[in-house]
DNA sequence: AATGAAACCTGACAGC
DNA sequence: TGCTGTCAGGTTTCAT
């Protein structure tokens, strides 16, 4: 499931890729579910812009578009990859696979394919003309944000930690598996009520988000269910999940089994005696 | 306003 | 073999 350190690996290799190429034409799928904006203005939007720029806020991969022309305009393409969305740079005669809902033809020759089997993914358009901004996304940056900032996010909270940290309009990227892994390394049980954390304990946990978040990042991301990057290729963080998924297995610092619980609809994974 | 539960989706998998 | 039921979780929507 594409995190922030998926999401980012993706946006980075696509950016690599294809930046500074112009789309030519569009195509989209019939589908509904995938389309924040009607594709019809979103076709019309794209053809003819040239990509200046792809990069990550939160789980959204933001493409910055340059129209040329007089006036000259300048828009933003927002792909959010849901549960099972990909990005795919393909040569034009590669088999398009199923679910595929976009396919931009690019000046290359080569197309960037937008693939989804469970149709949670999302494409919008951004104008920063209309909005005076460029897109900021729900809440505040995990790997920028001080940690004075942080603790504050969690003042008065009175739902869980972790079901905060899911939470997307206080930080934007965390999702299930990162939210696990970091409370493990905090020491922090997941179900403790946020409000209630000391201090100390939130800059123990902001510390040790970014330091997985940078490390996953380092990877190429945590390959479970059918995530890729832009190549195909997979990640190899979930080599280094120490709770996530290892229900009954032993805790890799005290032998513990790891147990699981459901917070907020997710499953939870902890080692009881590790995480207070 | 904040919180939690349900709904949206398909593929993978377990059990029979 | 093939069917059915369950589970996975990011976001939105709805109820409290």
């Amino acid at each position: 499931m594409p995190e922030l350190p998926e999401v980012e690996t993706v946006a980075n290799g696509v950016n690599g890729r294809i930046r500074g190429e112009v789309i030519e034409s569009v195509w989209l799928s019939r589908y509904r579910e995938p389309f924040k904006t009607s594709p019809k203005a979103m076709a019309e939007a794209l053809t003819g812009t040239r990509i200046e720029r792809v990069h990550r806020v939160g789980k959204h991969i933001v493409f910055d578009l340059y129209r040329p022309g007089n006036p000259p305009s300048s828009l933003q393409w927002i792909v959010h990859l849901g549960m099972t969305g990909r990005l795919l740079v393909s040569a034009a005669g590669v088999p398009v696979p199923q679910h595929t809902h976009a396919i931009l033809h690019l000046s290359s020759g080569r197309e960037l394919r937008f693939v989804d089997a469970r149709r949670f993914g999302r494409l919008r358009l951004h104008r920063p003309a209309e909005s005076q901004e460029e897109f900021q996304g729900p809440g505040r940056e995990p790997l920028t944000i001080p940690v004075t900032d942080f603790a504050v996010l969690f003042r008065r909270r009175r739902t869980s930690i972790k079901a905060a940290l899911l939470n997307q309009s206080l930080l934007h990227g965390v999702g299930n598996i990162y939210a696990d892994e970091s409370l493990f390394r905090a020491g922090i049980r997941p179900t403790r009520m946020a409000a209630r954390l000391s201090r100390e304990r939130l800059a123990r946990l902001h510390s040790s988000l970014q330091s997985v978040l940078r490390e996953a990042i380092r990877l190429g991301g945590s390959s479970v269910s059918d995530y890729v990057d832009a190549d195909g290729a997979a990640g190899f963080f979930q080599l280094e999940h120490r709770v996530y998924m290892r229900t009954g297995e032993p805790c890799l610092v005290c032998q513990t089994p790891i147990r699981r619980t459901v917070i907020g609809g997710r499953g939870t994974h902890y080692c009881p005696l590790c995480q207070s």
